[in-house]
RNA sequence: GGCGCAUUCGUCUAGCGGCCUAGGACACCUCCCUCUCAAGGAGGAGACCACCGGUUCGAAUCCGGUAUGCGCUACCA
């Protein structure tokens, strides 16, 4: 079995896009068959310099490698159809030859103005078939035509879609399609048509929105004698407003995502579950788990709306999965990049190993990691001072609670979570104070901040200077606001 | 407008004629645990299976129609 993912480099591919890939993928390596990956930039203006590679940057982030295409080669190469014009040109010469296509002289301008007519005549649009039964002698000089598919007038045309069943559509409503355009490229109909062939496609696995064009491939496939592949269509995945999936949903490029701090395994693993699904109830599945059980019978043909919730639950989960060097690594260029410059670079390789461990458990995404422990590498804590009050919390019971912290703090012999847990909680009684609120002044003090890791570990993995530091700060910031109400 | 595809809790889905007074998960709510936040544990609420007709002893499951949504209708893919 062959199967390939086709992008065209218009950008970096976005989550639906990529589920096509994931598919196509899971297909073949269930299979023990061949994943190809060709691109489809027959498009000029609408290609995009360098999305090629992010295109591969995006497979090989999720774990999906190709056995044919750009880089690995394969022996039905060229994989970029912009290397293989003289291919799909000679084709749709034959086409010409043989009467199955023709030549279309007609402007760009006089096309729009008949689809303006069309549209107010409320008819349905479509090429109007001028220049169809063209004498040769009368083709115009100095215009470069254009080939069009002899697209039948009557007659039905019927597929069977692995998913779907039959389809059919009427080929009266078919009109004579582009197959080469006037500089010489050819449309995504003809290059579909002839790469699947010579590359010896099995099954062409490709998103729900090419129902209506592929009685178009079917009958270029009948045209140029050619047996057809089985046909797969996907559901599609819409965005919250559930509208396909495009540009204007935000953050919906697989990079984006992976910029954002999700775990390739996570991704994979939600995508593989949009429109797949295994039995009524196993939902964390592992790539090889996915492999092994993949099937098409398993796909559904609903569209799916991509939406970040479950995301965001099964991203957690496979952090706090993590083995605690790889989460320090995966974590180390988020906080790399995230945390304030004044943060001593380069970050400490140890120090991260022992913060990663307490907020392992507390993040849905690697980015999370920042705004949970900058306090751990900046010491000028910007926190207002009312955190240091709370709600219930007196003036002068604050500062007391703080002064006799850094009394008992002082004397201790070792500065670990255990010994710092023993000497404070005490102290909450002393004060008569409920923990919470004594605990959430020591918190606010010690690292400017209401929501942290737990509070002992977090100090002394601060260190008995900086904690120290730190508490006299809050004391005479609070003291500070006493002397001046008085 | 034409053509096509689809239609089960807010979301992802299980269900392929009786196991369904519809199961699981996310999100949500309550409680427990608890130094905050999480994580974890225990509960809860949430779907007249889009609607209307058939077929059948019996339908979420089969058939037809309607509605709605989405897609296509380019010298884009």
């Amino acid at each position: 079995m062959r199967v390939r993912y086709a992008p065209s480099p218009t950008g970096s591919p976005h989550v639906g896009n990529i589920r096509t890939a994931l598919f196509n993928w899971l297909f073949a390596r269930h299979h023990g068959g061949r994943f190809i990956l060709r691109i489809e930039d027959t498009d000029a203006a609408r290609k995009i310099e360098g999305a090629e590679e992010e295109i591969m940057e995006s497979l090989r982030w999720l774990g999906l490698d190709w056995d044919e295409g750009p880089v690995v080669g394969g022996d039905f190469g060229p994989y970029r159809q912009s290397e293989r014009l003289s291919i799909y040109q000679d084709m749709a010469r034959r086409l010409a030859e043989e009467d199955k296509a023709y030549y279309c002289y007609c402007s760009t301008e006089r096309l729009a103005e008949m689809r303006a007519q069309q549209a107010k005549e409320k008819r349905p649009p479509g090429y109007d078939r001028r220049c169809r039964e063209l004498p040769p002698s009368q083709r115009p000089a100095g215009i470069p035509p254009l080939v069009r598919y002899k697209m039948p007038v009557e007659g039905k045309t019927t597929f069977h879609d692995l998913i779907r069943g039959d389809v059919t559509f009427d080929n009266a409503v078919l009109d004579d399609f582009v197959i080469l355009k006037s500089d010489g490229y050819p449309t995504y109909h003809l290059a579909n048509v002839v790469d699947d062939y010579l590359m010896e496609i099995t099954h062409v696995m490709r998103a729900d929105e090419w129902i209506p064009s592929t009685p178009r491939h079917l009958l270029l496939y009948e045209a140029c004698g050619w047996r057809p592949p089985l046909f797969v269509h996907l559901p599609i995945i819409l965005g919250p407003d559930r509208a396909k999936l495009s540009k204007r949903h935000g953050a919906t490029s697989l990079a984006a995502y992976r910029d954002q701090g999700y775990l390739p395994e996570a991704m994979l693993n939600f995508l593989a579950l949009l429109g797949w699904s295994l039995d009524d109830k196993t939902e964390v599945l592992t790539k090889e788990d996915i492999v092994r059980h993949f099937s098409l019978e398993r796909v559904g043909k609903t569209a799916a709306i991509f939406s970040l919730e479950k995301l965001d639950w099964m991203n957690g989960l496979y952090i706090r999965h993590l083995g605690a060097e790889d989460l320090r690594d995966r974590l180390m260029p988020f906080l790399d990049k995230g945390l304030p410059p004044e943060a001593p670079r380069p970050l400490s390789p140890g120090y991260v190993l022992a913060i990663a461990s307490l907020v392992q458990e507390r993040l849905k995404k690697l980015s999370d990691v920042v705004e949970l422990t900058d306090f751990f590498f900046v010491d000028d804590l910007s926190y207002d001072v009312s955190l240091l009050l709370g709600k219930s919390l007196k003036r002068d019971l604050a500062s007391q609670a703080l002064e006799l912290s850094i009394q008992r703090l002082k004397p201790m012999a070792v500065f670990d979570a255990h010994s710092l847990e023993e000497t404070l909680r005490p102290l909450a009684a002393d004060l008569g104070l409920k923990t919470g609120a004594f605990f959430g002044l020591l918190r606010a003090a010690v690292t400017g901040r209401a929501v942290t890791p737990p509070l002992f570990e977090s100090m002394a993995l601060l260190g008995r200077e900086r904690v120290m530091d730190r508490l006299e700060q809050a004391l005479g910031r609070v003291k500070a606001i006493l002397g001046l109400t008085g």
